[in-house]
DNA sequence: GCCGTTTTCGGCCCGACTGTTTTCAGTCG
């Protein structure tokens, strides 16, 4: 038995009692049972005692323990007995639950999206109980949209949203303090929306400037604290907007940064301390409200070091708190090792670049303009990338207290071959080997070119190992554990590649070659020096998997990284 | 349904907004 089947089925068992109208925590004890099994790292013959484990006791050890010896759960069997399959997707439906739908069920007969429709059409909603005309023309409007309505939006996206944003916020008057929350602010590589607190003492005045300025399409919701609505802005975005009073502020950005998980530990946390936390502050034993001015104040009030938003995720951050002054950080950040020249297709010249880097403090970079078969990239002959390494030499001479090394971001063409001979790749001192062509090449091909780029001495790293644009294209679909045991085996080094086009690898990944002692670069691959900044979120996003300073070879002093790769 | 070094029963995170009511249930994050 798969442990992931075993997890659906516990969620599945969730969505039908919903719907059945179960009590609400058997519904969410489902769900924890599901969750603390995912969250065990272990396989399942590993696990000895499903039971043993912190959520799940006998009903859904029950419930797993049939689906181990049958491969079914009878359950969930009879749920499905009694509850019509139709009515599942109608729980995606904003502002519809398990309770408005098993009413609809049982009063009118309803059991699946089309006889909603149709109900709404004759107007038999709005003559039940709880319903009314404003019920039926929103179901059937979120019944319209359902198929429209883009999914989550990729953080390449929500980044251009969140400048736009920020600018209209910046230039009201009577905001004191603003921030984007939520998930962008933890950095997921993908979000449902924007959350944006806004401390104000005339939040009346501050509500009526915002929605002035915003292109906004539709207002979800518009209470005196809360706005919500969907903006055109390339896509339709939906933004919920927090307005607190200023005192306020750190404990709503908090509240609402999440995750949910997070939020549900530090309060469990509050209340075994006799303290109540909320967005307003943390109420104390004695009924008084604390406040902070900072998040750092708001955890050492709880005697906890600060949490980065980045790690903020599945509430097992709080019992791994003393791993955080090891984990990666901007600051730890010496060098960067992938980046674009006018030399191929970057938009600034090689002195231009170094001058961009040095000025942000590090210490080396590596210029890697691509190979000879990326035509449309203006890919370098060996020609021009020996004159290249010969002006980088040259450029040195000029820092005392900076290296440039002298690289290439070399194609591993379709046919398995690299497209730089050992002669050259010998006069380098940084190899990066890439995959940008034939993505549709069965995975054994792909892993061959791959293995080929592995089993070179001469190369030093593989850049974003998967060729993933988020939200966009899933890559070329390598094995990536057998790719990483090549990287410890071959000695070669994995990339993180910053740009929030990529983020490859993904967080998964990244712990996997973490745990595997396979090094990790972070890397901007920038093709103009503005997007040198885009170190901050390749930064978080490994911080999302954990990853130790001493894992990040850009952290190391450049002799450490020489000794590595062996030049 | 799950949990317990104040508990084997009585809680389970907490508050806002909407649409329906005429004081509140349902949904959401």
């Amino acid at each position: 038995m798969n442990k992931k089947i075993i997890i659906r089925t516990l969620e599945k068992i969730a969505v039908y009692m919903e719907i059945k109208g179960e009590n609400p925590f058997k519904v969410s004890a489902f769900r924890k049972a599901a969750q603390a099994l995912e969250l065990d790292q272990r396989s399942l013959d590993e696990i000895e005692n499903v039971t043993k484990l912190k959520g799940i006791g006998k009903g859904t050890g029950e419930v797993i323990a049939d689906l181990i010896a049958t491969g079914k759960s009878s359950v969930l069997e009879e749920l499905q007995e009694e509850v019509p399959k139709g009515l599942i997707p109608l729980l995606k439906l904003p502002g519809m639950g398990g309770k408005k739908i098993a009413k609809l069920y049982k009063e009118l007969g309803i059991d699946s999206a089309e006889a909603l429709k149709q109900a709404c059409l004759d107007h038999e909603i709005q003559k039940l109980p709880g319903f009314g005309p404003k019920s039926e023309d929103k179901i059937l409007k979120e019944l319209t949209d359902f198929e429209s309505k883009p999914g989550r939006h990729p953080i390449w996206k929500t980044e251009e949203a969140v400048k736009f944003v920020e600018e209209i916020l910046g230039a009201i008057e009577g905001i004191s303090e603003f921030s984007v929350a939520g998930s962008y602010r933890r950095t997921k590589e993908t979000s449902k929306d924007l959350d944006f607190i806004i401390a104000t003492s005339d939040p009346k005045t501050v509500k009526e400037k915002l929605l002035a300025a915003l292109p906004v399409q539709e207002t979800i919701a518009s209470g005196d604290t809360k706005v919500s609505v969907t903006v055109e802005f390339q896509d339709m975005i939906d933004i919920d907007f927090r307005l607190v009073a200023p005192e306020e502020f750190i404990t709503a950005l908090h509240h609402f940064t999440g995750s949910k998980d997070h939020n549900v530990r530090m309060r469990q946390l509050a209340k075994s301390q006799n303290k109540k936390i909320s967005e307003y502050g943390v109420e104390q034993p004695d009924g008084s409200i604390a406040t902070f001015t900072s998040e750092a104040d708001f955890y050492a009030h709880f005697g906890m070091p600060f949490i980065p938003p980045s790690v903020r995720e599945d509430g097992r951050e709080i019992d791994r708190l003393e791993e955080l002054p090891n984990l990666v950080a901007l600051e730890d950040i010496t060098a960067d090792m992938h980046m674009h020249t006018t030399w191929s297709d970057g938009a600034h010249s090689l002195p231009e670049m170094v001058e961009a880097v040095r000025s942000k403090g590090y210490s080396y970079m590596a210029i890697t303009d691509h190979s000879q078969y990326l035509k449309v990239a203006n890919g370098l002959t060996p020609e021009r990338l020996l004159q290249q390494n010969a002006e980088i030499r040259e450029l040195n001479k000029k820092y005392s207290d900076f290296d440039i090394l002298s690289g290439t971001e070399m194609d591993i063409l379709p046919d398995g071959s690299l497209d730089f001979d050992d002669e050259v790749l010998g006069q380098l001192d940084f190899v990066i080997a890439s995959i940008h062509s034939s993505f549709q090449q069965p995975r054994d091909q792909i892993m061959e070119r791959i293995l080929t780029a592995m089993k070179n001495p001469l190369v030093d790293m593989i850049a974003h190992p998967t060729g993933r644009i988020v939200g966009q294209r899933d890559g070329y679909d390598p094995d990536v554990e057998q790719l990483l045991d090549w990287a410890k085996e071959y000695g070669k080094i994995v990339e993180l590649n910053a740009s929030p086009y990529r983020l490859d690898l993904a967080v998964e990944y990244l712990e996997m070659a973490q745990e595997k002692g396979v090094p990790v670069a972070i890397n901007t691959d920038a093709h103009a020096a503005e997007q040198l900044e885009v170190m901050a979120i390749g930064v978080k996003h490994a911080q999302k998997a954990w990853l130790k300073k001493d894992n990040v070879v850009n952290t190391w002093p450049l002799e450490r990284l020489r000794a590595f790769i062996k030049k």
